[in-house]
DNA sequence: ACTCAATTACTACCTTGGTAGTATTACCGT
DNA sequence: ACGGTAATACTACCAAGGTAGTAATTGAGT
């Protein structure tokens, strides 16, 4: 009965997301490291933040002597998917190629970054017919 | 001075700008009522949010006899590219292809949409030579 | 065995978005 | 002129993200 789950992250909890997901597990330390210097946080910050993500259901942890060794417990594509969807339907009510054209248009895109995309289009065009 | 401005909308705000968007100005009521019979929120409500809004100048108002006319008084397109930026950044690394990558595989996209983005890619790349 | 340092638990506070009730004001028709 | 209605203003709450201090616990080394 896991239902769609809607999955709001915030910016730290995404962060802290992207270190265990880069990871099979972490302390409190170690995601604290993982945010680099210029996050600043102390480190009961970070500990409350875990904790909270574990009551969501995001993150789980296993004792580890007097530690926790915190573990995603959401998969990565699902969060990207849904945070993603939940922007392209507010943003461009669902259509990908309106915002495609926006991101286009609005940001600098170089030569490689084109050909990528073109490649990717045949590709799944490959794989549809 | 209008420094690269951080816009970070709710659900509702950005729903209220969409509909400032689309004409010159609304009252609340006329905000209210684009806002569609599913969002069955209070008049105070919308009200409320409105002056919010302005105190953040995302709208303004002017007065027409007793009551208040709304017009948005930021670009849809800056809005959405701030917005679309950001999870571009916080999911994909900034990396375009990467999150049409993601969005091709994980949704479920037309011949004709692949279609529609070819276009779009090679017009850039026209554009751009 | 005891102290100190590390670690987690609890609590508190701020901000923002969202929601709405109540109070006040002012227009408009009779 | 006045009463009712409709509009705005003010205030209050709640939830969630974020931040961090203080308290309690426990482990490890001497």
């Amino acid at each position: 009965m896991t239902q769609p789950t809607r999955h709001r992250l915030g910016d730290l909890q995404l962060k802290i997301m992207k270190i265990l997901w880069s990871r099979p597990e972490a302390t409190v330390n170690e995601v604290l490291a993982g945010l680099g210097p210029d996050a600043d946080l102390a480190y009961t910050t970070v500990a409350t933040m875990l904790r909270k993500m574990e009551a969501k259901g995001l993150v789980k942890h296993r004792e580890d002597g007097r530690m926790f060794a915190y573990r995603s417990a959401v998969a990565e594509h699902a969060v990207t998917r849904n945070m993603a969807d939940d922007l392209l339907d507010k943003l461009f009510a669902g259509s990908l190629s309106e915002m495609v054209n926006h991101l286009l248009t609005t940001r600098d895109v170089s030569k490689e970054e084109l050909t990528r995309l073109e490649k990717l289009i045949a590709e799944r065009r490959r794989k549809k017919s």
